[in-house]
DNA sequence: AGTCGCAATATTTTT
DNA sequence: TATTGCGACT
């Protein structure tokens, strides 16, 4: 049982209509959320008609877990926590006569590129003049939708740094209605696949709601409280998806604006303020108790935030009181960095008596981890990647699901494509020739023996008993996945020489083992799409429905900031906070820009319980009061750095000890050994 | 003409 | 790691 403190228990227990929750960081968020939902299921609403939205699979199902193990007496296995993407999914998939959608194909970031890349080559007089990549093309594309404003606005705010002088909106003027032909092709390609995009799925479901009464109606009866965990982080998308339910349920919404990092995808942590005046019958109310920090860890996030030129009223006190101070430790390069932490970790290991899974390592970057990861893995450190490549989303898997895909929906183009070059001696010409016959082909009496009357030779008949593996097991996921990969498994083997027998063969008892927990073959293609839990890289194992990729207990987690919202750790590592990188190189300068990579910094910071080590790249040992270096000399980087006026007072700092790996010995990825040879019991 | 294989290259953040 | 470009092979 959970115990609560006096704000918690005012939130958990709250009576009135709508509720939005200011929780600052390490406050009790999710464990009011928790607390919230068994409560309610205690009182006696159904658990099924209790919605948990969050904004990953992760921390659904922790929620949902939590609540579960909370509950004694009444039964909870109803409970529905899902990510936004996934409960749209649900309904659409739930409710087929009210969204009118059967049998579609969520596609995914890569199959996004596929198809943009083939509506801008069917649109080539647009696409020639306006030279923006295709992947630029989708994210304004999602971007506009996310933040429902228009193109033009959109090119604006993404392409031109927000300018209204008439030279921009000329420039804009010239390219936006090429753009416009692109995209209303894509859209068109969408249609006739059946595909359904991310954004489509919450369209899809707002639309729906916003203009049909009947529509809500239907839902009200399913549904009468929606909780909503990192309410900074909605975007107008899902505003507009949400707004529909203030009728007919009972909002519990939880954020902190102090924490809002994703404006890339829409969000806008106004809209926390503006809570009360756009949900009628509302009421506000705060946490602002931390309890998983220490105060010396706190203060250096509040004295973080105090800079910003945001009001953001809020300072953390730690119920905790003192403990140590953060560390800032500044070293050479990444490899050093790398080293460093491996080291200090083995060492508490060894002599401090800590668990590998006391730590936490927070990047800006995925790519950022990769040393990291490569030294962990020679030095036998078990670990675990948050926000990484996705199972389903590795090259062999993908394989193997794309013909599954044209089973499910022969109109896959996408999926035929992989499918026939995947076989030697099929190019994409020729694929798309074949592809050409197969679609004019009546779906009804498409088959292995049809494939094969239009591919001659050997690889017809590969084409064909690839399909029948899956389409004689259409019913069973599991044998179907089984049969398939015996049939290509010698000609994977052969694609993927390099890493096939150490890295990529083991991957397919695990997609087997997926499989079985599935009744059809969209219900599994579509989950593994919207799931984003499962990352690659160690030793898969099972654990429910979902991939552990490791079977040691224990082990470290190395996160994006984005990734570890909701983690907390004994000690946790930041990453390079260094110039040009805290702010990101990348942001453009502007003041909206910056502040967000301040609050994603913030959020790195307050994850951590007790010991709090902040790495940092130099050229120089004293990084404060250094005039040698270039990135140090340059004011205008030396003003934008988060830490370049850091009081002393507020941390120690240390370069790392000698002892350490030279760089030019630290391994490469490619050449490491994936078995830990470590003993954890 | 089409396909394959090697080498170079460039990587914010996520559903 | 995965995509892209280029030369060579069928």
């Amino acid at each position: 049982m959970e115990e609560y403190n006096k704000e918690q228990l005012e939130a958990i227990n709250f009576n009135g209509k709508h509720l939005l929750l200011l929780a600052g960081a390490g406050t009790g968020k999710t464990k009011t959320i928790v607390g919230r939902a068994a409560y309610l299921i205690e009182k006696g609403v159904p658990a099924e008609k209790i919605q948990i939205l969050t904004f990953t699979k992760r921390s659904a199902s922790e929620i949902v877990e939590r609540v579960k193990a909370n509950i004694a007496d009444r039964d909870a296995n109803a409970l529905n926590g899902s990510t936004f993407h996934s409960w749209c999914n649900q309904l659409i998939t739930n409710f087929p006569n009210l969204f009118g959608a059967s049998n579609f194909t969520v596609i995914d970031a890569d199959d996004q590129l596929s198809l943009m890349k083939m509506a801008c080559g069917n649109e080539n007089q647009g696409y020639g003049k306006m030279r923006i990549k295709p992947q630029k093309i989708l994210d304004l594309f999602s971007f506009a939708r996310n933040t429902r404003i228009n193109l033009t606005e959109t090119l604006r705010r993404q392409m031109f740094n927000g300018k209204t002088d008439s030279d921009t909106s000329e420039e804009i003027e010239e390219i936006r209605p090429e753009l416009e032909l692109v995209i209303r092709e894509y859209q068109k390609l969408k249609v006739q696949q059946k595909y359904l995009d991310y954004d489509d799925l919450l369209i899809v479901v707002g639309n729906r709601l916003n203009k049909d009464e009947e529509a809500r109606k239907i839902l009200s009866k399913a549904f009468e409280y929606i909780l909503v965990d990192e309410m900074q982080d909605t975007n107008p998308l899902q505003w507009f998806l949400l707004a529909p339910f203030e009728n007919i349920c009972k909002l519990f919404c939880v954020g902190d604006d102090a924490q809002s990092i994703y404006s890339f995808r829409g969000a806008d942590f106004k809209n926390v303020h503006s809570f009360k005046d756009r949900v009628s019958d509302s009421e506000i109310k705060k946490l602002d108790k931390n309890y998983r920090s220490t105060q010396e860890i706190l203060d250096i996030s509040n004295w973080l935030l105090e800079k910003s030129p945001i009001l953001y009223n809020k300072k953390l006190h730690a119920h905790r009181g003192p403990g140590k101070k953060p560390v800032i430790v500044n070293v050479a390069n990444q490899f050093e960095e790398a080293n460093y932490i491996a080291q200090k970790i083995l060492k508490d290991f060894q002599e401090g008596g800590k668990g590998f899974s006391d730590f936490l390592i927070l990047s800006r970057s995925q790519y950022y981890t990769k040393p990291l990861q490569a030294v962990f893995l020679q030095k036998k450190i078990p670990y675990e990647t948050y926000g990484g490549r996705k199972f389903l989303e590795a090259a062999h898997i993908k394989d193997v699901i794309a013909v599954l895909r044209v089973i499910n929906n022969p109109l896959d183009q996408i999926a035929w494509m992989r499918y026939l070059t995947f076989v030697h001696g099929i190019g994409a010409v020729r694929a798309s020739n074949y592809l050409r016959e197969i679609l004019s082909t009546e779906t009804s009496i498409l088959s292995g023996e049809v494939l094969k009357s239009i591919i001659p030779g050997a690889e017809g008949e590969k084409i064909k008993t690839y399909y029948d593996a899956v389409s004689n097991n259409k019913h069973n996921v599991k044998m179907a996945v089984s049969k398939l990969y015996e049939a290509m498994e010698l000609d994977l083997a052969l694609k993927y020489p390099k890493d096939w027998q150490e890295k990529r063969k083991g991957d397919f008892p695990v997609l087997e083992m997926l499989a079985e927990h599935y009744s059809s073959l969209g219900e599994f293609i579509t989950e593994g799409i919207l799931d984003n839990s499962s990352s690659l890289g160690g030793n898969h194992m099972l654990e429910g429905s979902k991939i552990k990729t490791t079977e040691h207990k224990e082990h470290v987690i190395i996160s994006t900031v984005h990734s570890a919202k909701g983690l907390e750790a004994d000690i946790c590592f930041v990453l390079n906070v260094s110039p040009k990188s805290y702010p990101s190189s990348y942001s453009l300068g502007s003041t909206d820009e910056i502040e967000e990579e301040r609050r994603v910094l913030y959020v790195a910071l307050t994850r951590a319980k007790n010991e709090l080590i902040i790495t940092r790249t130099t050229n120089s040992l004293n990084a404060y009061h250094s005039d040698t270096t270039a990135d140090f000399d340059d004011p205008e980087v030396n003003s934008a750095y988060f830490l370049e006026d850091l009081p002393e007072h507020l941390v120690t700092q240390e370069s790392p000890d000698l002892g350490y790996q030279r760089p030019k010995d630290a391994p490469t990825p490619n050449k490491i050994d994936l078995d830990f040879g470590f003993d954890f019991s």
